[in-house]
DNA sequence: AACTATTTATAAGA
DNA sequence: TTCTTATAAATAGTT
């Protein structure tokens, strides 16, 4: 229509496509407008000039554009949205599985009131739990142990030193008489952390290394 | 165009309406692809018709519909899937970090080797899980004791209906001789469940009860 | 923006 | 659906 033109090739003179582009978007929006209400169809028109405003429009019929969008989702199979969602439900569901097992097994672990115990259970409970103070007591005596091989060893390291520094005195002999200046004690290395409630570190698992051994998943 | 017709509103002939559908449809689609090179502009449109046949036409310049609907949500502040993304993404968060707790924590309660304890730590376990062996013994004989009452009342049970039968036979006297019909074991109850390795029976929580009671979450 | 000469779209009919 | 055609609408070029 007009007069002249029928190559359809974008339009190199900025103020005559800008022009163009007011004129045709204008009947692009109208006929847009006037298709849905003659015929009833749900549509939508987004649209962006290449200076980035967007102008859009959406059959009344149609409550909204995500509304469309999933429609057309399911329509094309494309499923870009829904599969991620999909996807993260799926991870949510699993996690959230997880937790309740592990939940389960730390209910039965502590002696929950509430839990339901049977005969056998309890027995396999009180052996595990048996198991699990004798290995605390080994770990424990362990430590002790080697806490005090520590303290013997720092002890020990006194001693040399006294008579490393006697030795020296002994050879040097006088040049200054500073007689008490190597009972200094060193108390860095005595500060035994014992009683030092510090935090238990724990390294964070990238990937969650709890198996369930009493309770298994029956799904 | 066309010979008369003005007014736009939905037209009521179905064939007449499923004919403009197609006219109008093509002329459309036809205007969209021209604005689109033309002018150089990203635009999307959308169909449905009444039938619920898809129809669509994406600019050759835009990758695809989700980049563009992507850019309506930045542009209108809609933000409708980025919302829904996120608050899922959360919830995972969340479930992850309990699942890690949980984990933490029964890997202490098992005494994992990979676990690095302190004596007082270990004490604690030590201390706690004593407690825990008691409190399952006496659950344990408490259940015991419960079934060897069972199994004397079924006993006591037995001895009756033999007495009940002999004061019957007593009564009644002969009118008919079987003698060996009282005997017979009713052993449906005689099954007592105690190796019965049935499963342990949980109800589902739909909130998780576990609460952290060594390790708490620092956030 | 507004004005037209023209082209294009399409309503009605086949 | 598709074609034809009379006619209404859209719009290119111009002002």
């Amino acid at each position: 229509m007009g007069r002249g033109r029928s190559e359809i090739k974008r339009i190199e003179n900025p103020t005559q496509r800008q022009s163009t582009f007011y004129k045709r978007r204008d009947g692009l929006f109208k006929k847009a407008r006037e298709l849905s209400v003659l015929c009833d169809v749900d549509l939508l028109l987004l649209l962006f000039s290449t200076s980035g405003k967007l102008y859009h429009y959406l059959s009344p019929t149609v409550p909204s554009v995500k509304d469309l969008v999933e429609r057309y989702e399911a329509a094309t199979h494309t499923k870009v949205w829904t599969d991620i969602r999909q996807e993260r439900h799926a991870e949510l569901e699993k996690a959230e599985q997880m937790c309740e097992l592990m939940e389960k097994e730390l209910r039965f672990m502590t002696v929950d009131d509430g839990e339901q115990y049977t005969v056998p259970s309890l027995e396999l409970l009180e052996h595990n739990l048996e198991a699990a103070v004798h290995k605390v007591r080994s770990e424990k005596d362990r430590k002790i142990g080697g806490e005090i091989n520590y303290l013997e060893n720092i002890i020990r390291g006194r001693h040399e030193e006294r008579y490393g520094l006697c030795d020296k005195l002994a050879h040097s002999q006088a040049s200054n008489n500073n007689e008490e200046g190597g009972s200094t004690p060193p108390s860095s290395g005595l500060e035994l952390k014992l009683g030092g409630y510090n935090p238990i570190l724990m390294r964070r698992p990238s990937q969650l290394r709890f198996r369930p051994t009493i309770f298994s998943s029956s799904t």
